[in-house]
DNA sequence: TGAATAGTGTCTTTTAGACAATATGTG
DNA sequence: CACATATTGTCTAAAAGACACTATTCA
């Protein structure tokens, strides 16, 4: 078939208020002009592959470079889209909030995902996969560290992960995991001071793992 | 952009004599005609979505009937195909190896997935992709009893995991695992009595559950 | 009856979780 | 010092694995 309209839609994540949250754009064009939904666009010939129009459309829209980029899914079909047979390669995003703000793009509005209003599209089930994808990840691997930023503590950590698999964790088995996916390391002399207590300890993923999960055996 | 080759290629996976084989067609058209290569073909306007194509194209090409098809990834970029800039949605699928000879096609080939010798496209880069997939998944899914058939034994389905996972599993704690994850009935007063010996119960999935998984919380 | 594999009971080892003690900041 | 949270030690409980015993068939 010729003529099928080729998109990228990008499910940009954070965690805000300790609340997992989608970044949502007011779209500048038709269709749905003026209505929020996820950041996307065409796929360009120059593209050298979906996932460069996904980091291109992305950036574009919410000047965010770079960010821990995974494919979600690709959702199809001739109703999608008001404008004909469709095929959208979806990806997720992860970012730390301070990211978002420090795009400082006045249009972005962040929405609990477990509250979303209605979407254009099939966006709705788009954010919805790409939660349970990012849900279901957490639960044995390192995913959810590309949500807090680049030198975070233990306790902000586990609160994160908290965040994402909806109940507390123990605090011993957390690090014990933590320490098996060696995946950290500590910022020597870096403490986090904030209230009248003792200091945590600041940590960052370690480097050559930027781009790379790290599993575990067993689940956390 | 227009002019988007868009595709579907499907990644036919069984167990064969203990070890895991993908199904390879000899391709009728050019490019690459007459060579070893993976089900696929084009997104035709009838489809509804892509995983349609996908049955569609399966079927045309073996004459298998509704396997059980998950979506991989899809595979982009200018390159890919001679032909021009192409999209692949991708899909595997998993069926018993009777399924296979009784489709009795004469040009389905099994290849060895650890012994693939050069595939044209990126077809091998794809099936690198979904043995990675169905592997990681079966550590702690019901996703192997699709390359099982119909009815089949515990041992049989030890068997496969052993080979998925390519090592031994102890039976007691694999018994114990099946058994948690609820998704098999006993075939009352079936046996396989092959040999001389205690012949073994046969199983088969729950009905209900036949297109969905069922998840451990720690892998098995 | 002996060989071969199926299926189960039980003890040991490993892993996870509960609880609490110690550590180190601020006001 | 009182208080709050970080960090760690240790005991208990749960899960996984090792091993062996019983069951059932055929030759």
């Amino acid at each position: 078939m010729n003529n099928v309209i080729c998109t990228v839609d990008v499910v940009l994540l954070t965690i805000k208020d300790e609340r997992l949250s989608v970044a949502l754009l007011k779209r500048e064009r038709e269709p749905y002009r003026g209505v929020a939904a996820l950041p996307g666009g065409f796929i360009h010939a120059e593209d050298n592959d979906a996932r460069d129009a996904a980091l291109r459309v992305l950036n574009e829209k919410t000047r965010i470079e770079a960010p821990y980029l995974e494919q979600l899914a690709t959702f199809s079909g001739p109703a999608r889209d008001p404008r004909g047979w469709s095929i959208s390669v979806t990806y997720y995003a992860l970012v730390s909030f301070d990211v978002i703000e420090r795009a400082g793009h006045p249009d972005i509005k962040l929405a609990n995902v477990d509250q979303l209003t209605n979407l254009p599209f099939d966006h709705r089930g788009i954010i919805e996969t790409a939660v349970a994808r990012l849900r279901s990840k957490s639960q044995y691997s390192s995913l959810p560290c590309y949500l807090a930023g680049e030198a975070f503590t233990l306790p902000h950590l586990q609160r994160i992960y908290e965040a994402l698999m909806g109940e507390p964790l123990n605090k011993v088995s957390f690090r014990r995991k933590i320490k098996e996916m060696a995946m950290l390391e500590i910022l020597e002399g870096q403490f986090d001071s904030a209230g009248a207590h003792r200091p945590a300890q600041l940590h960052r993923l370690k480097p050559e793992l930027r781009e790379r999960l790290t599993l575990l055996e067993r689940g956390l």
